[in-house]
DNA sequence: CTTGACCTTCCAGTTACTGGAAAGATTACC
DNA sequence: GGTAATCTTTCCAGTAACTGGAAGGTCAAG
């Protein structure tokens, strides 16, 4: 498919698309036209990609965990502790986030109008008091 | 307290945090000898600052919700619908982290040394079967 | 066969930092 | 008090990860 649709179904603007290829993430075959060509294994990764560059983590980050993605045959070792270490960083943002969410929620929920300076919010959202 | 303390209470670069202080993001006290003083207050936003970061939010979301934090007062209205919007995103944040560990734990659990090129993790791992 | 939507490359601009130089301030030690 | 190490300051340049726009080739519709 052209990069139109990879970029429809990815939610990455095409210009983004080609950035990633240039930075060597992805390799989408090319049409007789010269047109770039994206399978549906290139739009997972660029799915995949669009997502965890999302979620915080770095282009550099996205490459090891998609090279875990790519090179499941010659895993083991080295793969499996990358893994787990991205899987603690992971472990750690959906931790945050709840934070946050909560935060938000209090203030939603509790805190319109009221003026005090030394709202107890004020000192959860930065994760001071976070022994939730 | 000076920057270098702040750095390290906030987890962020001094770098960073002067950045944080050209682009309007938070405006500390200055001692006698020109250094930047900051508050636990301070502290506080630049901790908040580092997480929301962290998780993706841009600069830009990062300066709405540290004004929600901040303008609690005149909240109502404006601000709570900012708040819901930033609360659906951080929903799905958290429901896109899930996923990514799902399918890393199966990686890490199932996938080291299997060589099959059509392992079902492989859509997971996008979100196209994402059902779960 | 032209119009409009798509694609190509290339180059410049933006966002969000990050590193390093040059110089002043503070602390720590003799 | 001297002075060296370790702050801190500003400024300017560089990097990472896009993003916009120009100039031009391709394609499907009428």
């Amino acid at each position: 498919m052209n990069i139109g649709s990879a970029s429809d179904k990815s939610g990455l603007p095409a210009k983004t698309i080609r950035y990633y290829e240039d930075i060597g993430l992805l390799k989408p075959d090319r049409a007789d036209n010269g047109y770039r060509d994206y399978s549906m294994s290139d739009v997972h990764k660029l799915r995949f990609l669009q997502r965890s560059r999302g979620l915080g983590f770095s282009v550099e980050e996205c490459r090891q965990l998609l090279a875990l993605y790519e090179d499941k045959s010659r895993a083991s070792a080295d793969v499996k502790s990358i893994a787990q270490s991205k899987l603690q960083e992971i472990e750690r943002k959906i931790i945050e986030l709840r934070e946050l969410q909560h935060t938000l929620k209090h203030l939603v929920a509790h805190c319109h109008g009221d003026k005090r300076p030394d709202c107890p919010i004020l000192e959860s959202i930065s994760g001071t008091a976070g022994s939730s």
